[in-house]
DNA sequence: GTCTATATTCTGATAGAC
DNA sequence: GTCTATCAGAATATAGAC
């Protein structure tokens, strides 16, 4: 492909690499959704090779081998957490702060449900390919936030509750309608959760954590 | 083995099928851990019987095969919750009967790791072996609680919330505790989660939970 | 870049001695 | 009941034609 680059004058849209990039975000595409569903050990290159429609062996060209992929979908996912962590800024507000952390920690429940799964498999499994991540970022941003919450306690915006607490609740509540469908869909007696019921979802947490607070 | 009954006396503390039973166990016990950490697919035979300190062929004269021994392991599993399920009885004080009930899940979470690990994984994963217990026990169950807390709104005695979420509000925080640990020793810079550090994230989610729900 | 064929290792399961 | 030896199939990974 990059020979038409220099033999012939390209003609349409064509962009170096777009192929690459595409096959590429097919396999990672595929690959989130098995590590997701059956684990790094249990997912097997063949089954993503299916569900991306290549052959196997083309999985090997774009990346390096089963780690190396797994690697790529978990940065890929860690990326996406990341933009979602950073919706939690130092507003001055409380409850319009957490108010619209949880809409989107839970939209990115609803719209990212693979990428959910996956990273709590990984945490599940004691975290083997996180701990650089863990280590680094994670911890930074952790620190930080405390000290919003820590300051609003300060401020008696907040009951003196240990901030830690109320972030991992918001967290496993969030992640819950993700990560535990089965449960929720058989307790709801539905087949598929609409986002009408989560947004339901989000505003009885949301009067939960901001009632049991004591912000607002 | 049930020769020795009818052919010889039997001397000392023996019973029959003893060393069977340990056996079970001990097979068990390491299966837990290794499903939990990997899953059904991603778990070997090879690491169990490593782990179970017996030869790999045990397993098979023990359990049929690997299912057998996956569902044997999720039975053990699931008795285990339902104990922790009956906590949640129709007391006429919802604080009391709550307070009691995330203590107990709380108490599981820290007791019981790998068994609420196990569970987790099989619900990401879609819960393919579950789905006869989450139609039947679990369902029934689910339904009984959520009538309580309509009688508890219909008192005046809880705030206007579907119970459903509630109910999985509570699940979530207490399970992410032992599910999601590599994550919570970090953020909280410690190496192990101790039956103090336990009691007192119970106590931040009965505040929480109590208080968000107008109950107290 | 793509794909078929294959090498090599590992996994679940069994046979059969003890 | 226990264990060694081993099989058939599946897994990761690679070689090499196109």
């Amino acid at each position: 492909m990059a020979n038409r680059m220099t033999t012939h004058i390209s003609r349409g849209p064509y962009k170096p690499g777009r192929i690459r990039e595409q096959s590429r975000d097919l396999i990672l595409q595929a690959a989130e959704a098995e590590f997701a569903c059956h684990g790094f050990r249990g997912a097997t290159m063949q089954r993503i090779a299916e569900s991306a429609q290549v052959p196997k062996a083309n999985i090997h060209y774009y990346f390096s081998n089963k780690l190396g992929l797994y690697g790529a979908v978990l940065e890929n996912t860690l990326n996406l957490w990341d933009t979602v962590f950073n919706e939690l800024s130092s507003h001055d507000d409380p409850a319009d702060v957490l108010g619209r952390y949880i809409d989107a920690k839970m939209n990115f429940s609803r719209t990212n449900p693979s990428a959910s799964r996956l990273f709590a498999k990984e945490m599940i499994s004691g975290a083997p390919h996180l701990s650089a991540y863990l280590q680094q970022d994670y911890r930074l941003w952790f620190k930080q936030r405390m000290s919003i919450f820590d300051c609003w306690i300060a401020q008696k915006k907040m009951d003196d509750l240990d901030p830690a607490h109320v972030i991992f609740m918001i967290w496993a509540s969030t992640q819950y309608y993700a990560d535990f469908e089965p449960q929720i869909l058989i307790a709801t007696d539905t087949q598929s959760q609409s986002e009408a019921s989560y947004q339901q979802a989000a505003n009885s947490i949301k009067h939960i954590i901001l009632k049991g607070c004591g912000i607002g």
